[in-house]
DNA sequence: AGTTAATCACTAATATGTTAGCCAGTCAAG
DNA sequence: CTTGACTGGCTAACATATTAGTGATTAACT
C-alpha cells in the first residue's frame, strides 16, 4: 500500500536530482540526453545508434533527432560501416571531445557537493535499492488481463 | 564511485516499472500524464493547475496542454475561479470519473503481480530509499562554481 | 489612490518521448 | 538465384519536457 507511487517517487527523485545537474549542463548549451551519448562515447570510443540506445536509454526514433543535432554541432560525426551497409559507426568529434573534457570534472564536483550535503549514505542507499530492482526485472511479470471492449475516450461532440 | 549514474539507474528503473503499466494505460488510451492527473482528481476532487503541477511532476506548459486535451477528451472540466480571476479550478468530468473507475483496479492487480513475482521487499526497499532521498532534498546543496566562458556549441561552419 | 512587484495560467519555440510504420540491406531456406 | 523473414536506422504524427516570456490580475508599498 505503501509504495502505490512508485513511478511518481522515482520521477520526483530524478527531477531532484537533476535540478543539482542541469545549470552546469545548461551552461553549456547541452541537453540532458546529449550529456548522457557524450559520457558514453568517451568511455566506448566507438558505438552503434542501437547500442547508444540501449546504453542511454533513449529510443530509436529519439536517438534519430539528437545525432542529427549533435553532428550539425560538430560534437560527433557518423560514417557507414563498410561490411553491413544498414548500420553506422557513431564517435566523438574533436569539439565533442573538448566538450566532455570541461564540463565531466564540474559534474563530478556537484556529485561531491551532494554527497557532502546529504551524506553518502542516502545516495548509497538509493544505488542499491536501484541496482536491486533493476536486477529483479529479470524475473517475468504477467500482463494483467484487459477487458475487450477498449474503448478509448473520443472528443465531445 | 559506485553512483555515478544514478540518473541512469532512476531512468532506467522508471522505465522498467511503467513498462508494466503502459499498455494498461494504452488499452484505454491514456497517456502517463494524464492517468496521473486523473488519480489526484479522484483524490482530491478539486484542484488548480499549479497544485496538478506540485502533485503530478508536470510543468505548467506542459500541464496547460495535457489539461486543453483532456478537456476535449471530456475526461476533465475546468472554470474560473470567481473571487480571482486569474486561477481556475479543476476536477473530474463523469467520463473521465468513470475512466479512472475502470483502469484503477487493473493497475492495482498489475501492482501485485509485480510483487509477486519480484517479492514485496524489493519494493520496499526501493520506496524507502527514495523516499530517504526525497527527504533529504530539503538540506540545500550549493551550486558549482561555472567558468565565466559559456561557449555554447555553434552549428559548424 | 497609484505605482510596483508578484502571481497565475498560458503561449511560443525547440528538444525529446512514444507509437507506428517505412525502406534499404542482409540472410537463410527453397 | 530468389523469395520471405528479419534487422537497423529512419521518418511521421502526436504528446510531453524545457526554457523563456506574455497578459491579465492581484497584492503590497508609498
Amino acid at each position: 500500500m505503501t509504495n502505490r507511487d512508485l513511478p511518481q517517487q522515482l520521477l520526483k527523485a530524478r527531477d531532484a536530482l537533476m535540478s543539482h545537474f542541469r545549470p552546469v549542463l545548461n551552461h553549456f548549451g547541452v541537453t540532458e540526453q546529449q550529456w548522457r551519448i557524450l559520457r558514453m562515447l568517451d568511455e566506448h570510443e566507438q558505438l552503434e545508434p542501437r547500442e547508444l540506445c540501449e546504453l542511454c536509454q533513449i529510443l530509436s526514433p529519439s536517438m534519430a533527432g539528437v545525432l542529427a543535432r549533435m553532428e550539425e554541432l560538430g560534437l560527433v560525426q557518423r560514417q557507414r560501416v563498410a561490411a553491413d551497409a544498414r548500420r553506422v559507426m557513431v564517435s566523438l568529434a574533436p569539439k565533442g571531445d573538448r566538450l566532455f573534457d570541461e564540463i565531466a570534472p564540474l559534474i563530478e564536483r556537484q556529485y561531491k557537493l551532494m554527497e557532502k550535503a546529504w551524506g553518502k549514505q542516502v545516495l548509497d542507499d538509493l544505488s542499491s535499492a536501484l541496482a536491486g530492482f533493476i536486477a529483479a526485472q529479470a524475473t517475468p511479470v504477467p500482463q494483467v488481463e484487459l477487458p475487450k471492449d477498449g474503448r478509448k475516450a473520443q472528443p465531445e461532440a
